[in-house]
DNA sequence: CACATTAATTTGACAACGTCAAGATTTATT
DNA sequence: AATAAATCTTGACGTTGTCAAATTAATGTG
């Protein structure tokens, strides 16, 4: 069912992701409309009807698939340092977190709930769950797998606190941010030995 | 002209406020509209237009209602640990700010940005900038004054953080949160001590 | 190959929204 | 008391998400 191709235009399914992600990308999450949607991808307001229930349904779609681009960033970054100290792999971990909330704003704000009528896809729990099990792991090299649960919960709050507030551009203008940033990834690893 | 009394009917910019903050405290954010409001309040739809030129500055205002609340519980936290130690004090604040994400959730998400078109008054950015001067001093009395403003955003990153995931239902289940907002505050602050 | 069935898309409608302009109504000023 | 200014209402416009019905294309079946 889902491996069928086109039936009647193309895949339309995928087009309309295609477009919300793109639409995401280049105007402001208020005015990225259903509707501007199946504009992009020239077709009628009511097309994605079939596709999605609901406005929510496709972006909940669309953040699924950033949550799997997440892991894969995350990922690629505990591989690349897979000889690295548990320290370092956690540091590269934390700046391709940093990087990924960068490239992709838009959808990570929907990833974390800016919009409030997305539904939560079970591929989106899973992922989101992935992610935490991948970062209790690297969590559990350093404090061992009994804190680890506890520790996760002070790396992530840590990560993505810095990120939302550099994305909401909330952070004072005489910080310098790079080696704030740095420095903020440092202390949250000190911190995490001290658990 | 902020002190004048009724005109009309009452003092209908007062209770557009209240009225807003009444539905932001009783209903999804993404159904609090401009109409609702202005029903709430008694009036007609187009009534707020001479107190607030648009939507985004009536949620502004609230948000920099918001602000100055959420200074004053970092305030009274502050105060009322005035004698205990730097870490005790920095522990109480992030307590505080917790606590003022819990009980003001909607009004929370509006002044970090939840909302898109929502404008940024004076009011408000000076409510942030004191909140960041509070945070820096009961910081520097921990690491010093030259390395506050980087203590502060480490700081912030993690309470911050903190908040989000649980306003947003994402912290796992496996997680017992209560304990491990503890422990999130106390690795903050042995964090800060590595800097 | 014809024909019925099912899937995909369009068209048109609805209620709700934010905002604007024009009119009505009340308060302030002189 | 008369005029001006401020406040609120009414009605309209374009936009949005969603739904129902009509339309079109692809599939399945004789």
């Amino acid at each position: 069912m889902d491996s069928k191709k086109p039936y009647h235009h193309g895949d339309l399914r995928e087009q309309l992701l295609l477009a919300g992600e793109q639409a995401l990308a280049e105007m402001p999450i208020e005015q990225v409309s259903l509707r501007e949607i199946a504009r992009r991808a020239g077709v009628s307001h009511a097309a994605p009807k079939h596709h999605f229930g609901s406005m929510g349904d496709l972006l909940g779609e669309i953040a699924a698939r950033g949550f799997q681009k997440f892991v894969a960033a995350l990922d690629a970054a505990a591989q690349h340092t897979a000889m690295q100290s548990p320290e370092g792999r956690l540091m590269a971990m934390g700046w391709a977190y940093l990087r990924f909330a960068d490239n992709n704003r838009a959808v990570y704000a929907l990833m974390f709930g800016k919009i409030e009528n997305m539904a939560m896809t079970p591929s989106m729990v899973q992922s989101s769950l992935a992610a935490w099990t991948q970062l209790e792991n690297a969590v559990a090299a350093i404090t061992g797998r009994n804190n680890a649960p506890n520790g996760a919960l002070h790396v992530w709050s840590s990560v993505h606190g810095l990120s939302m507030l550099k994305a909401e551009h909330r952070v004072p203008p005489h910080i310098m941010l790079h080696a704030a940033e740095e420095n903020t990834l440092r202390m949250m690893i000190a911190g995490l030995k001290e658990l």
